[in-house]
DNA sequence: AACACGATCTACT
DNA sequence: GTAGATCGTGTTG
């Protein structure tokens, strides 16, 4: 074996603690946490800056709202997997199941600040500004090559991930979800105020 | 089997 | 500010 040491960094961190959290609480936790697609060796994430809740059955914006199908089966199942979905025929959109087996719940993953892979991220993209690479939820999944067949994935364990790298998160916005028309009464969706190494993200 | 629509984004005006 | 893109899903026939 060869004892040539490198000065690796710390194995970064798998976040699992928020699987028994309730969800407004995994979505608090959530900003500043790292979105990982980890393929073909190679590694691309971001710093999770936005992000909205979703949460059971009486929430009219959450795609629960009509009662279990076999599109929004995830929701459902037990936390800490994916539930992927196509919008609009076009854009992939990425949320992390909370709350217990049985009860629908989610957090939508809407805005990163590019962390590691970046390269990628502009060759998936193409020619838009750096700081507008991650911005939109149709636009991270893009970025970081997630479809729907990471559907369902479990985000300990699989190429898409999330992790705790320890970025400090200063203080949280709490606003209207965007782009529904019913639920808005609901302050579920958080930013982050302090920008991390870019912001890519406005105020509608 | 056919159809209307959506937790969006971009490119126009 | 708003039209258009574009397709899986749920609902209807």
């Amino acid at each position: 074996m060869s004892t040539t040491r490198r000065s690796k960094p710390p194995t970064p961190r798998i976040w699992t603690g928020w699987h028994d959290q309730p969800t407004l609480t995994v979505l608090k936790n959530m900003l500043g946490k790292v979105l990982v697609h980890a393929q073909r060796g190679r590694r691309v994430s971001g710093v999770i800056i936005e992000a909205e809740a979703y949460i059971g059955e009486d929430d009219p914006a959450c795609h629960a709202a009509a009662g279990p199908t076999r599109r929004n089966a995830p929701l459902y199942g037990p936390p800490g997997f994916a539930y992927v979905y196509l919008n609009y025929g076009l854009h992939y959109l990425v949320n992390a199941v909370t709350e217990r087996d049985g009860f629908p719940g989610a957090v939508l993953i809407r805005a990163l600040a590019p962390l590691e892979g970046i390269d990628l991220m502009r060759r998936r993209r193409g020619p838009v500004p750096d700081a507008r690479i991650c911005n939109g939820p149709g636009n991270l999944t893009q970025a970081l090559g997630i479809n729907l067949r990471h559907n369902l994935s479990d985000l300990a364990t699989s190429a898409v991930r999330l992790e705790d790298h320890g970025f400090p998160v200063g203080p949280i916005d709490y606003s209207p979800r965007i782009g529904i028309r019913v639920g808005t009464d609901r302050l579920w969706r958080a930013t982050s105020t302090t920008p991390f190494t870019m912001r890519g993200h406005e105020e509608r």
